[in-house]
DNA sequence: GCGTTATAGTTGTTATGACAACTATAACTA
DNA sequence: TAGTTATAGTTGTCATAACAACTATAACGC
């Protein structure tokens, strides 16, 4: 069979996107947050108390590795779990002052990473490309 | 800052490629094989007796990654690691029997899901996409 | 209401990714 | 050629991803 590992799509939306991944990291250094838990605290400033479960099916991400991201938050204090209020099995999640407070730090900092990696490609063919990976996406789930 | 997580290209990037490759994870689980495995196999089914940095170069990841990757390919007994002639620093990666006859199954495997995943889209625009993920790995990197 | 099934969350294991730090050897340079 | 610098490989740590297995509670069905 005739396969190019180079020339193929999955081995080039992995390496960008692990590039991608890693500049976010880096930029956020100094605020001590992944690009996972950058992704919950945005679930987050949009809507406050919801659940482990709510927000793993936000981000795609399965609830273990979703509980031990919010583990992190709540070490660093970003976070605060309180008991669901109707359901007892079930916590919801609600920001700190610092975890509220990282929100102006942060969104400028992915907005211009992202900027600068799209540098060059015009607005139409970003809005395609985001097209064609959901699509890409419903094809295999 | 209007940022929309939901709509962010990083966002969409990350989401697609996970499914992806543990897509791909799943139809090569009966062979015993990572995606990244797979990746250092394909480089080897095309030039052997690489050494473990130029591996790395090849599938972008950095020396001690690649390198627990080729342990994980040597206890399996898919390759094998012999003395660089002339660098006693390095060695040279080899595959063994089993390696080489992954090949013909692990191949059709991996062109089939990205048939799947790019199901309904036209191939010009699968060279679209390659050719803007490029790119933007280009421009920050 | 009771038993079954489903769901929320947790814990453990293996593989990976980023990164720092280390050893051994090669390459360079004064 | 001796001393410095660069490179190949290795080891250790933390965070993540997939997955299996588990507890507690909720929801369903009779």
């Amino acid at each position: 069979m005739d396969f190019k590992l180079e020339d193929s799509l999955g081995f080039i939306l992995s390496k960008t996107n692990t590039r991608l991944k890693n500049k976010l990291l880096q930029r956020f250094n100094e605020y001590n947050v992944t690009p996972e838990q950058w992704s919950v605290l945005n679930c987050l400033w949009t809507q406050e108390g919801l659940t482990p479960k709510e927000l793993a099916d936000m981000i795609f991400k399965d609830k273990p590795n979703t509980n031990r991201i919010l583990e992190k938050l709540q070490t660093k204090e970003l976070i605060v779990r309180k008991p669901h209020p109707v359901d007892r099995r079930a916590y919801q999640i609600f920001l700190t002052n610092r975890g509220w407070a990282l929100k102006d730090e942060l969104v400028p900092k992915a907005i211009q990473l992202l900027e600068e990696a799209t540098k060059g490609i015009e607005k139409q063919k970003i809005a395609e490309i985001i097209k064609l990976l959901n699509q890409m996406y419903d094809n295999i789930s």
